[in-house]
DNA sequence: GCTTAATTCAAACAAGCGTTTTATACTCAT
DNA sequence: ATGAGTATAAAACGCTTGTTTGAATTAAGC
C-alpha cells in the first residue's frame, strides 16, 4: 500500500542540491506521459512504454511520483494550464461584439487541433476520461468545464437577451460546444464518412466560420422573434419555429 | 495463434442435435457482452467478468468465439442490427416535408439515451471505439455512419438548395450530429455543467426541440439569402453572416 | 448399453501489468 | 577523503489478463 522507498517529501529536501525548479527526468517523464495518456488513456498506456519513451527506468516513476495515478493526476494538472486554454480564455477577454469573440473562441478552440507537433493534447484526455472516468475526471469538469461553460452562458444571454441560467441558454451553448467536440471526438466518424476532409488550417477556418454562422443564425433568430425574458419551465414557448 | 480445440464448424454439425439456431450459453454471452463491452469498452472488460455475468465457464468465450475479438466483433456487428439503429433509418422513411423528418430522426436518436434497461448500447460502443480503435471501428462506420450520413445529407440538401456532396451542406449535417452526440459523449462533462439536468423523456423531447430549431434556423435563413448554387471551393461566399 | 460427438468444467499456462526490492553511481557539506 | 542523502539501474515480485489443457458431463444414434 504505502511504498517503503519514496521520494523524500519536498519539504525535508535541502535547498543546496537543486533548486528544485528542474528535475530532467521528472520533466522528460511528464511530457512524455502526457503524450502517451493523451494517445492510449489512464489504462491501456503502460508504464514502461512511458519510462522508455522518456529514456528512463521503469522504477523512475514510482520514485518521482509515487505510482501511476500519481504521474497521470500530474500530467492531466500540467494539461490544465496548458497554452490551448488559456488561448481561449483570453479569446472570452477580448474587447469586441458578443458575435466577434463566440467567432474568436470558436476559431481558436479548433485551431488547436491542427497543430503539428502534439494535435490536441488535452482534450484528447478529456476524451478519454469521458469514456472511461478516472478520478482525474472532477478536476478537469471544475477547472477547465465549469469556468468556460459559466463565461459562454454569459456570452450567448448578451446576445438573446436571456439571463445566463435560463435553460435556452444552456441549450444553445451546448449546441455549440457538441459542434466543437465532433470535431475533436469523433474525427474518426468524420474520416469514414468525409474521406476528402483535410485539417488544414484555411480548412479548420472554413469550419470554425461556419459553426459560428450556423449559431448565430438562431442566437439572432431568437432575439428578433421572442417576447417573453425567460423560458424556464416553458415549452416550446416564443422559440422561432422556422418549420413549416 | 491457433487454437487446438476450437467449436466444431457449423457445416460438420449434426442437424440432429440442435436446430443450431439456439445456443443458450451462446447467446448468454452475446447478451452479456454487449452490455459489458458497452459501459467498460473493449480492453477493460474481461473475459471472466463476462462469464461470471453470463453464468458461464471461463472457457465458453473460446470455445464459442474462437477469442475475445471474436466475441468483440459478433457483439458489435448484433448491435448494428439493433432497434435504436432502425429506428433512426425508419424516421428517414418518413413521408413529410424535410423539416419534420429532421426533427423526428433528432428526437428518435436522442430518446434511446434515456433507456431505462440498456442505456445506449451501442453508442457507448461507438464513444469507446473513437477513443480507442479496434478494428470493429471500420464496421461501424461503414455499416451505420456512412448510410445515415448520407440519407442526412440528402436531406439537408433538399432543404438549402445545395446538392449533397456539397462541402455546405457536409458541414450542417456535422453540425446536426455534432449536436446530438454532446449528450451522448460528454453527458458526465454535462453533469459537471448543468446538475440540474435530468434526462426525463420530456426534457429529451425539449433538447430534440431545440436542436432541430437551432439548426433549421441557419438551414433556411442560409436558403433565403444565398444564390450561388454550390460553395465548394469558395471561401466564405453567400453564407449568412450575422455578425455585424 | 455402447459409441461418438458436443459441451462444460476446474485448473493451469504464458505474458504483461504496476510495483518493490536491492544494489550501485552520484553529489555535496563536512 | 568520507559519509549522508539523492537518483538511477537491473531484477524480481505478486497479480491479472487472455488463453489452453485435459478430464468430466451430457445427449443423441445405433
Amino acid at each position: 500500500m504505502i511504498s517503503t522507498r519514496s521520494r523524500p517529501s519536498l519539504k525535508t529536501v535541502k535547498r543546496t542540491r537543486r533548486p528544485a525548479t528542474s528535475d530532467p527526468t521528472r520533466d522528460k517523464l511528464l511530457d512524455v506521459a502526457g503524450r502517451i495518456f493523451a494517445d492510449r488513456g489512464y489504462r491501456a498506456a503502460t508504464i514502461r512504454e512511458i519510462c522508455v519513451a522518456a529514456g528512463a527506468n521503469v522504477a523512475a516513476v514510482n520514485y518521482h511520483f509515487g505510482d501511476k495515478l500519481g504521474l497521470y493526476t500530474e500530467a492531466v494538472q500540467q494539461s490544465i494550464r496548458a497554452a490551448e486554454i488559456e488561448a481561449v480564455k483570453s479569446a472570452l477577454d477580448l474587447l469586441a461584439p458578443p458575435e466577434d469573440i463566440l467567432r474568436a473562441v470558436i476559431r481558436v478552440r479548433l485551431q488547436s487541433i491542427c497543430k503539428r507537433d502534439r494535435p490536441d493534447w488535452h482534450f484528447r484526455i478529456l476524451a478519454h476520461e469521458l469514456a472511461q472516468p478516472t478520478p482525474a475526471l472532477r478536476h478537469l469538469v471544475n477547472k477547465i468545464g465549469r469556468p468556460i461553460f459559466q463565461r459562454l452562458l454569459g456570452l450567448i444571454g448578451g446576445m438573446t437577451g436571456l439571463p445566463a441560467d435560463d435553460d435556452k441558454t444552456r441549450l444553445c451553448a451546448i449546441s455549440v460546444i457538441g459542434q466543437i467536440l465532433v470535431y475533436v471526438f469523433a474525427s474518426p466518424l468524420l474520416a469514414g464518412v468525409w474521406p476528402e476532409l483535410k485539417m488544414t488550417p484555411e480548412q479548420v477556418d472554413r469550419i470554425a466560420d461556419h459553426i459560428a454562422d450556423f449559431s448565430l443564425s438562431y442566437i439572432h433568430n431568437f432575439r428578433s422573434t421572442t417576447f417573453a425574458q425567460g423560458t424556464n419551465g416553458i415549452k416550446r414557448a416564443a422559440q422561432p419555429r422556422l418549420s413549416k
